[in-house]
RNA sequence: GCGAUCGUAGCUCAGUUGGUUAGAGCGCUGGUUUGUGGUACCAGAGGUCGGGGGUUCAAGACCCCUCGGUCGCCCCA
């Protein structure tokens, strides 16, 4: 008989358990606690749109576009496009739901994203981002709420440390048209030392030259035009206002005059939080505002600013997350098995995370229940038709504090205060032996 | 898409210049011991040595191809 050959997972996709899933809920959890401290609004899209949502608006050139999409043609010989970012999708659901109606909007997502690279640390096939964006609003106010909020999220997760927001300006579009031209008349004149990868950034994206990492670009690129001399006074006084509000807020930031971002949509400001702590992938959250979107697919011209960040890359960087484990119910005897399930259905609905263990003998039962538990083991005694005996072991300090035991009738009410009692063992405070009442 | 490197049990790994039946620890299963029960002991299950081809009397080891992981480049979160 020929084997059956188990399919291996798609390239660049993971089955996140235990660990890693525990801190990849944890990222997800904190981020939707902070982004309603700001008050932005949950969002869910659609995981496929049409190709033209994305190719009008990241810019056909960038990479992201031109070789990352997971694009194909449905059954009805439409062009879908599995999402590679969350913020054209957004400002197409903007548009099509009408939603200028309440503009400013304060919206956040978070969910998977497929793009087709070489996977590495921090970088798969199908990875996950949170987002956040306000639409409709053009004063800086709302890129510093943004920063603000990026960076209070990150402290919350404890991985400010070691990770720096890096600012920058591109201008308004005359600014950074401007900007761009010089860019690339004066790379023109320096085409024959730059490298060959630069060469071919010249065609598509020129700013990106300016963050080169080969050591042959680097002097070519230090010297090259800044921003700053192009910047109009409009301009000038959009990034005053957001530095201002940053040190205001008491957000830690430096400037960067080389960071461009990939995506062809952003003007003005631009962002990055970065870490060297993920290798090659040293941006933890990044954004910027992309007030040109929105007209280009085909809304009216509408402001807004955004950021996004990786689930995975902020998974990794966070402390180890204690694993939630249950209080765990075993019998002494056999023929128990009733009873335990009547202790660990009033242990639930006492709103405890409760599991039992009934295979196996005595011995075999408490170790197993032992390991899996948070601590705290319910050894079920000896019973009669209206008590049930148990025993509350606390595992690690058992010499110090000898376990007690305690008598619940099987009468629903008193149940609730042995909820109680094994909450308090739960959270390790002084056991007090509650008397029968 | 380019370069480098790695792939042996569920996990972490050992495996000599190619040489009998591929090992250890942890985990898992069963048992013994203990007895308000834990750290002991015994036994067992579990391996297409990533896959395919080649060299050889003989390949986990050497060669080629391929798949996958990791690290760079590129790109980006």
């Amino acid at each position: 008989m020929a084997k059956i050959q188990t399919p291996q997972p798609v390239r660049g996709t993971q089955d996140m358990f235990g660990e890693t899933e525990e801190r990849f809920a944890y990222v997800v959890a904190t981020f939707e606690r902070v982004r309603r401290l700001y008050g932005f609004k949950g969002l869910q899209l659609p995981v496929i749109e049409p190709t033209a949502v994305f190719a009008r608006s990241l810019g056909e050139a960038t990479d992201v576009v031109s070789k990352e999409m997971y694009s194909f043609e449905d059954r009805g010989g439409d062009s879908i496009t599995l999402r590679p970012e969350f913020t054209a999708g957004i400002a197409r659901a903007y548009l099509t739901n009408g939603w200028q109606q309440f503009a400013p909007m304060k919206l956040s997502v978070h969910g998977p994203l497929f793009r087709y690279e070489r996977p590495q640390k921090g970088r798969y096939r199908q990875f996950h981002q949170i987002d956040a964006e306000i639409i409709g609003a053009a004063e800086p106010a709302a890129d510093v709420e943004l920063l603000v909020m990026a960076d209070q999220l990150l402290k919350e997760l404890g991985i400010d440390d070691g990770v720096t927001l890096q600012l920058n300006t591109l201008g308004d579009t005359q600014s950074r048209d401007a900007w761009r031209a010089a860019l690339v008349g004066y790379f023109n004149d320096h085409k024959g030392a730059l490298s060959e990868d630069s060469l071919a950034r010249l065609e598509k994206n020129p700013l990106r030259i300016l963050d080169s990492k080969d050591p042959k670009d680097r002097p070519i690129a230090e010297a090259a035009p800044v921003i700053d001399d192009y910047l109009s006074g409009e301009a000038q006084n959009f990034f005053g206002a957001v530095t201002a509000g940053l040190n205001a807020a008491g957000v830690a930031w430096t400037r960067n005059a080389a960071l461009v971002r990939g995506l062809d949509y952003y003007r003005h400001t631009a962002f990055e939080f970065v870490t060297d702590r993920l290798g090659a992938q040293g941006t933890v959250l990044g954004g910027g505002r992309y007030d040109g979107l929105i007209e280009n697919l085909g809304g009216k011209p509408t402001p807004a600013v955004g950021w996004a960040a990786g689930i995975e890359r902020l998974a990794m960087l966070i402390d180890e997350r204690p694993e939630e484990l249950p209080t765990f119910v075993t019998s002494e005897q056999e023929g128990q098995e009733k009873n335990v399930v009547a202790v660990v259905a009033a242990l639930r609905r006492g709103g405890l995370a409760a599991d039992s263990i009934t295979e196996g003998s005595a011995s075999k039962r408490f170790e197993k229940a032992r390991k899996k538990s948070n601590g705290v083991v319910l050894l079920l005694s000896a019973s009669t038709d209206f008590d049930i005996e148990l025993t509350i072991k606390r595992i690690g300090d058992w010499r110090q504090q000898p376990s007690e035991k305690v008598i619940a009738t099987a009468l629903q009410s008193r149940f609730d205060v042995l909820a109680a009692e094994v909450d308090e063992a739960n959270n390790y405070t002084p056991y007090r032996l509650n008397s029968r009442s």
